[in-house]
RNA sequence: GUCCCCAUCGUCUAGAGGCCUAGGACACCUCCCUUUCACGGAGGCGACCGGGGUUCGAAUCCCCGUGGGGACGCCA
């Protein structure tokens, strides 16, 4: 049989970092096996279900190069489906109608509730043999219920977590289908996940007890069940779970804030899952590698300082061209038009091995397309009275020389031996002329980039106090 | 409250009864490299939640605690 998992998001938000770790994980294991990966978008909730949250989604997998071979399907475009089966279900006696109002329902949960029992549906329009029902109350539209087994318990054996065993008396009989006649989540998740062939349902931890559920209607309609492996979940930085009021954030935003997708999908593929020793590692040997039997059982605390090692390992790696077309973009962010010269993919050669983010690798550098504004107190502890005069000096000299790195070092070290200083003395107060902040790679090559006049220009400016 | 799940360095994890004096990675500390800041290199610090079993032998299996988390909607 051939492998097909699914993502199914319901849109209500952006792609959060939990919600990409599933899709991955999902993605994965078809490719793994070389099945296929559908995306299905549970959108039944009318009331929350937006369209700018599907493209949002959608815009998520997409950056992250998670691919679908089928879908994306809309639940909401399968209610002809829905019906069928629900009316299959009324006629074989396995759900039911049921009159219970909300008001009355939220009575029973509260006394339940009161009573420190669980909350749970009192079965009052359940059918039993020998049982009468109420009389049907005129003017209501019943809901559904799905008639669940009530004796035994479901067992199943979780990818993840290893033998889950839910007894039956634990559950109620759900409603799927509402008043108005719109089926429910578990009820189409189990539809949806016979219908569509899937044969690995990997989802959240949170939905271990919709399984037992699942497993009863999908049993109750002849189906296969699929196996499952839940993935526990994505702690936030500070140990905390991560809200829509605290730390969650859509994956987009680790685009705006500097990170690769590479470093993004090595990190998420990594928390939770490992292989060996293995931490640093592509997209294909993920596939290649992944299993569930790898998965750690227990919830994951998103670690942002990891993240940025691997963002500094891949912003290394990174094609010099692709890198070059994302920072223009950065610096285009920072009202900071790249110039001809020097060439961007130049000056990131000379930078891209001592950062780990992409804003800082364009902060870094921009001012090699825009003057600098060095602070005064560095200008004051640099640009000192006793070293102008060797930087006057070393400006005279440099405008007479052969404009490369090894030349320019070459000057400097003139000067400095003239004068009897030490390199850095000089080093200094050129940084801060030149780039603002007095901290750089090697001078000379930053010189060597800047360009002869750019270089000199700057220096005369400051200079001239 | 009931049910379910989880538990190894600060963090992510390796670990399938003897390869464990518990390994790797991030972070941290020290040193080296050095023209500053980084990068890089070499070291170091640092954990099996507690208690009982089972066994010749337990991080690993079982039980009980404790702690954390999840679910209990006409949400998904």
């Amino acid at each position: 049989m051939t492998v097909r998992t699914r993502f199914a998001p319901s849109p209500t938000g952006f792609l959060h970092i939990g919600g990409a770790r599933t899709a991955l994980f999902s993605w994965a294991y078809a490719k793994k096996h070389g099945g296929q990966f559908i995306l299905r978008i549970e959108d039944t909730d009318v009331e929350r279900s937006t369209p700018a949250a599907v493209q949002a989604i959608m815009d998520g997998m997409h950056w992250l190069g998670l691919d679908y071979d089928e879908g994306p399907f809309y639940q909401m475009q399968r209610m002809d489906t829905y019906k069928k089966v629900l009316q299959t279900m009324l006629d074989k006696g396995t759900a039911y109608h049921c009159y219970s109002s909300k008001e009355e329902l939220e009575a029973l949960r509260e006394a339940q509730t009161l009573a420190a029992a669980k909350p749970r549906y009192d079965g009052k329009w359940r059918p039993e043999a020998g049982k009468t029902l109420p009389i049907v109350p005129a003017g209501i539209s019943p809901v559904i219920r799905f008639k669940n087994p009530q004796t035994g318990s479901v067992v199943w054996d979780d990818l993840v977590k290893g033998r889950i065993e839910i007894a039956n008396a634990e559950m109620d009989d759900l409603i799927i289908a509402r008043a108005d006649g719109t089926p429910t989540y578990n009820f189409c998740v189990v539809v949806d996940d016979y219908e569509m062939g899937i044969t690995q349902v990997i989802r959240g931890d949170d939905h271990v007890n919709n399984t037992p559920r699942q497993i009863n209607m999908l049993n109750a309609l002849g189906a296969t069940v699929p196996q499952y492996a839940h993935l526990s979940m994505i702690l936030g930085d500070d140990g905390q779970k991560l809200s829509k009021r605290h730390g969650a954030v859509s994956v987009m935003q680790y685009h705006e804030d500097g990170y690769l997708k590479e470093a993004v999908l090595n990190y998420l593929a990594r928390l939770g899952w490992s292989h060996g020793d293995a931490e640093i590692f592509n997209m294909q040997q993920f596939c290649d590698w992944f299993d569930l039997d790898h998965i750690t059982p227990s919830a994951a605390q998103f670690n942002t300082e990891k993240l940025s090692w691997l963002n500094a390992h891949y912003i290394k790696e990174a094609n010099i061209d692709e890198l070059s077309s994302d920072i223009a973009t950065r610096l285009a962010a920072l009202n900071i038009e790249v110039k001809l010269q020097p060439k961007l993919q130049d000056v990131l050669g000379l930078y891209r091995e001592r950062v780990n983010n992409l804003n800082q690798l364009a902060n870094d550098i921009a001012y090699f397309y825009a003057l600098p504004q060095a602070s005064a107190s560095d200008i004051e502890k640099h640009i000192t009275p006793e070293v102008k005069p060797a930087l006057h000096e070393l400006a005279g000299q440099l405008a007479t020389i052969e404009w490369t790195a090894e030349a320019i070092h070459h000057e400097i070290n003139q000067v400095v031996t003239r004068l009897q200083l030490k390199f850095p003395k000089i080093a200094m107060p050129l940084r801060v002329m030149l780039i603002g902040i007095a901290q750089s790679p090697s001078i000379d090559q930053v010189m060597a980039l800047l360009g002869q006049k750019e270089t000199l220009a700057r220096i005369q400016t400051v200079l001239k106090y």
